[in-house]
DNA sequence: CTGAAAGCGCTTACAG
DNA sequence: CTGAAAGCGCTTACAG
């Protein structure tokens, strides 16, 4: 907009106030939907607010108040679709709530995070979501402990002394791990990527505990690279064990789709002659073909219980941590086959 | 963090000022960087202010300074990896200048916009960066516009009176089209969805263009489904048309990948039987097998012009309103062969 | 139900 | 370079 006169005096309380004919305080109760003023009044001072154009400043109220009505949320990444989900399950409570959302990168780098809660505290925000970056120590929750600011973590479980939403990692590995074996597989591989957290800690135990319990051997942990395109072209580091994987667990679905890519160009047949999982089940996995089969972590609910979480600590602070941790469900669709046409 | 006592009483510039002995003002000016005040004196409000563990109080700056370091962005959704690329580039460039972002989601409904743009009033943001909700009328300029609030518009061109940051769209279409055509295709089809907002019209509008330019029938446009699984069902609509198609664009990559699922489940060769571009060039568009053609649009770069767009306009509020309009560039892969092999 | 007063934690002139 | 004062626009007791 083009306008010279950035500060346009807005209409204050104050001058809602006399042109309803009332005190300040009284337009302030109005405000704030407080019982105590009459209907009469109520709409007088309505009236008049409608007339001035008359804007709340939160800034103002909140000076006084001590409560923003703004809840700062920080992630380690944007671009990935998961994330964008869990900050939709996120902004869609902190809406509803009639909070906003001030959202940050961390880019998980811890410094950076150190940054970004100073400054989200300096916005006085009323508390914080956080999926915390890797190697993130004890200070960050020390420090807010220290200000008095509720955080909640997600995803990722660094601090049993502050709530927590998330989802059952290693039950997901277990159900990955079942499903194959169910269908014969013993030599089934994990192809993981990225930064350790306890996210990723949580799966490669998980995927340890199923295998062993299936008596299998757990030691095919793959490393690929990050981005797509390089995960398709890391595709032989499967065949490079020390015995070859008739199936591979996927840490992310970023992963199955690059190995995805990578198998369809060696002309190796996903389901038949490799089984692939992949985990978190985004939108492509339905896309691609052959589907893929794999486990669900529904990023929007985890989002949406870290919001109820820390609204609720908002509410009554003296709660005890808690953790909000979501069960995952396997979608079974095309990416599998029985081990034994393999080892034909 | 479990903590009874929220408020803590934090440390104020006062006690600051107290302990390094100074007067509030120079503790002020030390916060703020200002030269006026000497080294000596600098360090030893420093110093205070470590021990005391201050953190500046942004709301009561603000109140006083009508500053708030603070941007709103409005996106009509949140899920669609596109937009979180978009806000991944918006947020990078307004984190750098030391502010942040209050982020909401419209949905694409028009009322909910007004009232989150309210909010983000209320709240005192700086500027506002919107992708306005298809329906968008004058009065949300206008507003603003009353309001000296200063506005951006991303993607979506509404407004002539506000500075914008988008793509030519029509030009990518263009693209596509010469590509085709340069291929021998003459029967193109152009697959759209979702709502009818300025950033559709342009691309139906260049479609329609660049076909007319080679001398091609330009009514093939088909209306698919939003989501994906759907999509792919929806394939055959395009068999429907009174001619058949030798090649599609896409009005984005997801109608591109929902298609290419679809085709495959038909049988039908992508790049052989059926060329395929898809708009936006996401990165799934390299994971897909056979690649996918797309035209790039870019929107991490979009997402950083809006910003710049917005930090120039706070810094000189008489700019005339500006448009930043990117170009897009054709990023060829497998989709796409000649029309001849097509109509042997 | 309503009014007058004080105060939230800063910044802004204005003197010195 | 530094201090004392006023004020940003609200909310909060406290009286009436």
């Amino acid at each position: 907009m083009v306008s010279g006169d950035r500060k346009k005096s807005r209409a204050t309380l104050l001058d809602v106030a006399r042109r309803a004919n009332v005190s300040r305080a009284t337009a302030s109760l109005v405000i704030r939907n407080s019982p105590l003023v009459g209907a009469a009044t109520r709409s007088r001072v309505e009236a008049a607010m409608e007339e001035l154009g008359y804007v709340y400043n939160m800034g103002a109220a909140r000076l006084r108040a001590e409560r923003s009505q703004t809840v700062g949320v920080i992630v380690p990444n944007l671009t990935n679709p998961f994330f964008a989900e869990l900050l939709a399950g996120i902004e869609s409570v902190v809406d509803a709530a009639g909070m906003v959302v001030l959202l940050a990168n961390s880019a998980d780098q811890v410094d950076r995070q150190n940054t970004l809660v100073r400054r989200m505290r300096e916005h006085g925000v009323d508390g914080i979501i956080v999926c915390p970056a890797a190697g993130t120590g004890v200070e960050l929750f020390e420090r807010l402990a220290d200000w008095g600011l509720p955080l909640v973590q997600v995803l990722r479980h660094f601090s049993a002394q502050a709530d927590y939403a998330g989802v059952d990692y290693a039950g997901g590995m277990r159900q990955a791990v079942d499903y194959l074996s169910s269908l014969g597989h013993e030599r089934i591989a994990f192809a993981v990527h990225g930064p350790v957290h306890p996210a990723y800690q949580e799966r490669v135990d998980g995927f340890r505990d199923a295998m062993c319990s299936h008596g299998h051997d757990a030691s095919m942990i793959v490393r690929v690279p990050s981005k797509i395109a390089q995960i398709a072209e890391a595709t032989q580091l499967l065949f490079e064990q020390k015995a070859e994987p008739t199936a591979v667990i996927c840490f992310n679905d970023v992963i199955a789709l690059g190995l995805a890519a990578g198998l369809y160009d060696r002309g190796i047949a996903i389901g038949r002659d490799l089984s692939l999982v992949g985990f978190d089940d985004v939108t492509d996995a339905e896309a691609v073909r052959p589907r893929l089969t794999s486990v669900s972590t529904m990023p929007v609910a985890i989002g949406e219980n870290a919001a109820r979480l820390l609204l609720e600590r908002l509410a009554d602070p003296a709660l005890q941590p808690r953790r909000l941790v979501n069960r995952t469900t396997l979608h079974v669709r095309q990416s599998c086959g029985p081990a034994a046409v393999l080892t034909l």
